[in-house]
RNA sequence: GGGCGGGUAGCUCAGCGGGAGAGCAUCGGCCUUACAAGCCGAGGGUCACAGGUUCAAACCCUGUUCCGCCUACCA
């Protein structure tokens, strides 16, 4: 029936659809018996198709659903998409450059239904993949940043901030994408330091005189110059300010103003003032009441005021510049230079600051809140050292440019009056202008900000404005899990949002992860070749594996490194707990009846008494982990429980017993450790714990993913037990350690003589000669008496509580032996002294916590004995 | 320029005041009736460098250095 290699591919979405059937992940909004537990998807792009960065999201996601669910409460997962304003846009619009047409050439409405189309088409792949990851998110609930209901929250948002003063429209220097023909907000500017060139050229008098030079990296800018700036304090340009030089090639006259922001340090500490191209320059000419003249237009093109440089790409008008410049002998040098260089995130053309009016969110006072929403501790953030980037941005937040000049997104509801000039900002169609009440208004022809939509997903998503059970039910959310990249972006925003049109923080807490590497650490790209592509891995190894891996690798605050190797690896895990199910299952027979069976009619050996009170200490720490967001941590000690305590030493442990007396508690410990490492493990290993589950006896309910998650059983803590399992288990570790090292073949079955002083350490070995025979393959164990001799020719080895000899006459490599002996003596010598030092220093006896100083002197103790019956052995060899 | 993170076994990383750990890789031995995608055993480290605090430092502090990343209106 079971295989004894597990094959996640048909299983993995037969049991998807089961969960689907049978509508595990839906959230019940009226049920107020349970605490609830929240969370709302980052939304991914309908551009997107799935990549590491979203596996992990939503890996780590989905462990928490599930956990959270099996736990008890009522947990509702989100789920969702964004329409990703120019993302989307330029997408569609490579795809009718394929077809040979343009949006210009369809037009706004048909462009977007284009769109539409487009969105209908390819816009839900990714929620298959993620599907495919086992995300159990209530797809009854899912949402689109253009939906209707969202999209009229966002409407409601705009207008109401419009109303207290909060957005407002401006002009403004903005970062402007030439290609995209659009505003980008701060964030959507990438920097990068590029090798340019510092140019300084010389502005003469009007006589004809030196004048003075300037130093810039933009040179073609000078044609949209208005003024000379230096510092005032600079002694050099003294008595030039307020008199005029020539600006060369226009011979446009311009003044020198004297401004402090001017450095006097940097290259000639004369700057050359662009109002209409440069932020600074802007401010400067507010203050100064300078002329700004355009000269690049919105494709980035050098306009009428260029001169004779009219109609030529900026970057071409600065080469003919630099030329013309030479040639006319006011180029006075030009020097390597790291130019910091903004491009657009999106299609990575450099921006062009540019003077325009926009629209701008006044960010300041709703940072204010957010700022201590977080300090007040309303918001964890997770890690916490992420807070003070967190204070450091929202502290400096500047105005939020909202605008873009593009088609598809929300567009902004406010109307402009061609009979009055005024605006209207409305929630509906208004009609007339609300000031002169003309008719002759029309809309505003700019779209909001991707963003500005997403910041209210928390609860636009949740039906507000209305007031739904959701919200009432399901905000805040209990946590937000997202990558720090888009900390500022989003998070910060919906932080500032929720405030303020909720009046309660988004999410209790922020877990932010680190981003998806390759396994050297390289961010992965398509022309290093490094990408990882989690819908090959999940072909290949199957969904659990690839989460197992991630998981493993989610160490907090840290990148996570994957590579197709270590998610191959962990799909031998998987595979070790199938053939444990294969193992347990095929045991316990068919008339095996957990309920039948109650827990006082149990024979509980040591060994089961051992390995449960481990699985309550594996249950602890995964909870644990959990709690806090340790993915790794709870990955690490499910994989450690399962595979090296569970598997390597029970399952092996219980091969004898089942043969024994007390069977039936052997079947039923099996039984109910594999349950609960099931359970344990199935929010990150979804598909093969439910393939397990359903076919064990004694699992109830429909399905794993409603089970109840495993919790610690003090009836079933036997730390005594615990501790005396330990003395064989290190006794069959000594005698194996010999057996591996003396090269002993594997057929060829032991004598062992032990020597130990606590009657208690022979009473466990005597009572439990079976593991030790089994385990490590021995055939007669015996006691030293008092006073015997030790045997000569014998293999040794020494544990915290006994003298292991193997006689081994004519097996025994005699030199090697000494050689093993002797090298342990010089360890464990070494690591005496350590302690030794310790304990003659005065200074720790008095300091130190008397537990430790106590617990130093027990390590000596042990070192001491397992020193001194090291170099007996070694002088028996040597005789 | 400012900020953050990191430098621990060959590789990738845990550990973050009191015995240097894991996984993978390596080496040796095993087809032991759940699993060779497995089992048993072994080797391997002046915890970047230099100071300091402490009875005690991989861990805390200071400095140096090398790598990432984020941020910025130095023309």
């Amino acid at each position: 029936m079971m295989d004894k290699e597990y094959d996640p591919k048909d299983i993995e979405p037969k049991w998807y659809d089961f969960w689907l059937n049978k509508k595990l992940f839906h959230a019940d909004a009226q049920d107020s018996g349970r605490p609830s537990f929240s969370i709302v998807i980052p939304p991914p792009n309908i551009t997107g198709v799935l990549h590491m960065g979203h596996a992990l999201n939503n890996t780590l996601q989905d462990i928490l659903v599930r956990y959270k669910r099996m736990d008890g409460y009522n947990t509702l997962w989100m789920p969702g998409t964004d329409h990703a304003g120019i993302a989307t846009q330029n997408v569609v619009e490579r795809h009718l450059a394929e077809k040979g047409t343009s949006r210009h050439a369809l037009g706004r409405e048909e462009f977007i239904a284009e769109v539409w189309r487009w969105r209908e088409k390819h816009g839900n792949i990714i929620i298959g993949q993620l599907k495919r990851l086992g995300a159990s998110c209530d797809w009854e609930r899912l949402r689109f940043t253009m939906d209707e209901g969202l999209s009229q929250a966002v409407k409601k948002v705009f207008v109401t901030l419009y109303n207290e003063g909060l957005i407002f429209r401006s002009d403004y220097i903005v970062n402007w994408c030439p290609r995209c023909h659009s505003a980008l907000s701060d964030l959507e500017v990438e920097h990068e330091d590029e090798n340019g060139f510092l140019w300084h050229i010389r502005y003469p008098k009007a006589d004809g005189t030196d004048g003075v030079v300037v130093a810039t990296t933009r040179p073609e800018t000078m044609l949209g110059d208005t003024a000379v700036a230096v510092n005032p304090e600079d002694e050099r340009y003294a008595g030039m300010i307020g008199q005029e030089v020539i600006l060369p090639i226009l011979k446009r006259p311009i003044k020198i103003i004297a401004d402090s922001v001017v450095d006097k340090e940097f290259g000639t500490g004369a700057v050359k003032i662009t109002p209409a191209h440069d932020l600074n320059d802007y401010e400067m000419s507010l203050r100064h009441g300078l002329e700004v003249i355009v000269v690049i237009d919105e494709s980035g093109v050098m306009n009428q005021h260029a001169g004779p440089y009219a109609g030529m790409d900026r970057f071409a008008c600065r080469h003919q510049l630099e030329q013309d410049l030479q040639e006319q002998g006011y180029l006075v040098d030009k020097t390597p230079y790291k130019v910091p260089v903004g491009k657009c995130y999106r299609c990575k053309t450099v921006i062009e600051p540019y003077l325009s009016k926009q629209w701008f969110v006044a960010a300041k006072p709703l940072a204010e809140k957010a700022i201590a929403a977080v300090k007040e501790g309303d918001t964890r953030i997770i890690p916490p050292q992420w807070e003070k980037t967190y204070y450091e941005w929202m502290n400096n937040i500047r105005d939020w440019c909202i605008s873009r000049q593009i088609w598809w997104g929300h567009r902004i509801p406010a109307w402009f009056c061609e009979n009055c000039g005024g605006v209207t900002v409305s929630e509906t169609e208004p009609g007339v202008c609300c000031h002169c009440k003309s008719d002759k208004i029309r809309q505003d022809t700019d779209v909001l900000d991707t963003w500005f939509s997403s910041g209210l997903w928390p609860f636009s998503t949740m039906g507000w404005p209305e007031d739904t059970p959701e919200l009432k039910r399901f905000y805040p959310t209990s946590v937000l899990v997202t990558g720090f990249d888009i900390l500022f972006f989003w998070v910060a925003r919906m932080m500032m949002m929720g405030i303020k049109f909720m009046g309660d923080v988004p999410f209790k807490d922020v877990y932010l992860h680190a981003l998806v590497r390759d396994e050297h650490g390289q961010k992965m790209s398509k022309s290093k070749g490094n990408i990882v592509d989690p819908l090959i891995e999940m072909e290949r190894f199957g969904a659990d594996a690839f989460r197992f891996a991630l998981t493993a690798f989610a160490a907090m605050g840290r990148d996570v490194r994957i590579s197709e190797k270590r998610v191959q690896g962990y799909r031998f895990f998987i595979n070790k707990i199938w053939n444990a199910g294969r193992f347990v299952l095929s045991n316990l027979g068919p008339d095996f009846d957990p309920d039948a069976i109650a827990r006082k009619d149990l024979t509980l050996g040591i060994a089961d008494k051992w390995i449960l009170t481990e699985l309550g200490r594996a249950i602890a720490g995964t909870r644990d982990a959990l709690d806090s967001y340790r993915f790794n941590d709870a990955a690490e000690t499910i994989y450690h429980f399962t595979w090296h305590t569970f598997c390597d030493w029970y399952i092996e442990l219980a091969k004898p017993m089942l043969e024994g007396a007390s069977a039936a508690t052997t079947r039923w410990v099996l039984w109910y450790v594999l349950k609960n490492i099931l359970e344990l493990a199935h929010p990150i290993i979804p598909f093969m714990t439910e393939e397990i589950w359903q076919i064990l006896p004694g699992a109830k309910g429909v399905s794993i993913v409603v089970a109840p998650y495993p919790k610690t059983d003090d009836g079933l803590n036997f730390p005594d037990e615990d501790r005396g399992m330990n003395i064989l288990l290190e006794l069959i570790s000594g005698i194996r350690s010999i057996r591996g090292e003396s090269n002993i073949p594997p057929g060829l079955e032991l004598n062992v003589i032990l020597k130990a002083e606590a009657p208690e350490v022979r009473q466990i070995v005597q009572g439990h000669m079976d593991y030790v025979r089994r385990l490590a393959r021995v055939k007669d164990v015996s006691f030293m008496a008092e006073g015997q001799t030790r045997p000569p020719k014998t293999a040794f080895a020494v544990t915290a509580d006994m003298e292991i000899y193997v006689p081994l006459e004519g097996v025994i490599d005699i030199a090697k032996e000494q050689e093993r002996l002797a090298k342990q003596a010089k360890t464990v010598k070494a690591d005496l002294e350590v302690r030794l030092k310790k304990l003659s220093n005065k200074g720790f006896l008095e300091k130190a916590d008397p537990e430790v100083v106590e617990e130093q002197r027990q390590i000596k103790a042990e070192l001491e004995f397992k020193l001194e019956r090291l170099e007996k052995a070694l002088a028996l060899l040597e005789a």
